[in-house]
DNA sequence: AATAGAGCTAAACAGTTGTTTGAAACGGTG
DNA sequence: CACCGTTTCAAACAACTGTTTAGCTCTATT
């Protein structure tokens, strides 16, 4: 068998309407935030991607790397799509802060409707797999710590890292309610 | 076999040990809250609870109506296990928060470790079906309006009905993401 | 004792799943 | 052209899914 799961950098990677590879991993990562791993077929994906069934196992070799690679994929592409923003020198502190919440903000509910990167991301979160630690380090965990430096400049370097990281988790804790049970906040106020 | 009993001429079934239905439907409680729906297999579930394969068709139906019995099932066992408290008349409102606050923290993490019925229930909010609604409305909503209640007297009625959901929900989230999210929480503080 | 019915079960059923296979089509190189 | 590795496909595979069936074992009533 030919080693096609290499990482291959061409020259054009972009995920263009001929690349079977991305076609594949942008089908998987909608099924997979829809309906979740094991609820969605590779039948389904490969339908959606226009390809043949046996296209995910030649380029992935199973259905559990090919659900790694589109978590993957996904928040590379989200951390694209809304990158963190960038302070001069000199920026108030409490404008950054104004400014993170309002990024993550649209980060995790989308001013286009919320995309299915962060919702398999979300599905990741919750209910953790093999994918999530990956997903921590490259993606959450880099957040979190500029949300708490921002803090730590906000109060002027008095309060422990401990303390911090509360004060952080307390201000994410309130915007994940509403991507995370957005449908139930939605039934509780009319 | 179930030979020495020689009480189960009772009109109330309780869900005894000798009891399939009540069996059944805790395991299928748990296998649910671990695995998910589409996951959790009728197999696994009549194995776990020492029945026949044959026996959850036979007592519910199929596996979806099994599914919503088992979400009513687990939202008022965990109502009975961890009520909301009684206050006498003249409670300081700032002590009702406190003691709201940490019954819904001790409801949603629990002293014993989380048990099977907070996480099912969680996966309906976190993905709702059909089950939803009817845990809204039986079980999430009345304790919201507790917490509503509670903060309308704590600000003397100064405050629209619009903002003191809005404090709830933040009030709640800070909570939620510690139940729903703590795996990575757990990543992400040492 | 005979009957009826509830509780329960082993075995089979029809459909779907992820995965594999062997061959066909493709595209560049000698 | 012939050659060769890569890509694509229809078809088949074995395993597992939810569900049904026909029959068994008891208990209570006639």
């Amino acid at each position: 068998m030919a080693s096609a799961n290499t990482r291959k950098t061409g020259p054009v990677e972009v995920e263009g309407q001929d690349d079977p590879r991305g076609r594949i991993l942008s089908a998987a990562g909608q099924e997979f935030a829809d309906k979740g791993f094991e609820a969605a077929t590779i039948r389904d994906i490969c339908t959606l991607a226009a390809v043949n069934v046996a296209a995910v196992n030649y380029y992935f070799g199973d259905k559990h790397r090919l659900y790694i690679e589109s978590v993957r994929h996904a928040h590379e592409e989200r951390s694209q799509q809304v990158p963190l923003p960038q302070w001069a020198d000199g920026t108030p502190p409490v404008k950054k802060l104004r400014d993170f919440v309002g990024n993550m903000l649209q980060r995790m509910l989308g001013f286009d409707h919320p995309p299915w990167q962060v919702r398999l991301m979300l599905r990741e979160i919750l209910h953790p797999t093999d994918a999530c630690r990956q997903l921590v380090e490259e993606y959450i965990q880099p957040h979190f710590t500029v949300l708490c430096s921002i803090l730590d400049e906000l109060t002027d370097g008095e309060l422990s890292p401990p303390e911090l990281r509360r004060i952080g988790l307390g201000i994410v804790g309130q915007c994940f309610l509403y991507r995370a049970a957005g449908d139930v906040v939605g039934m509780l106020i009319p």
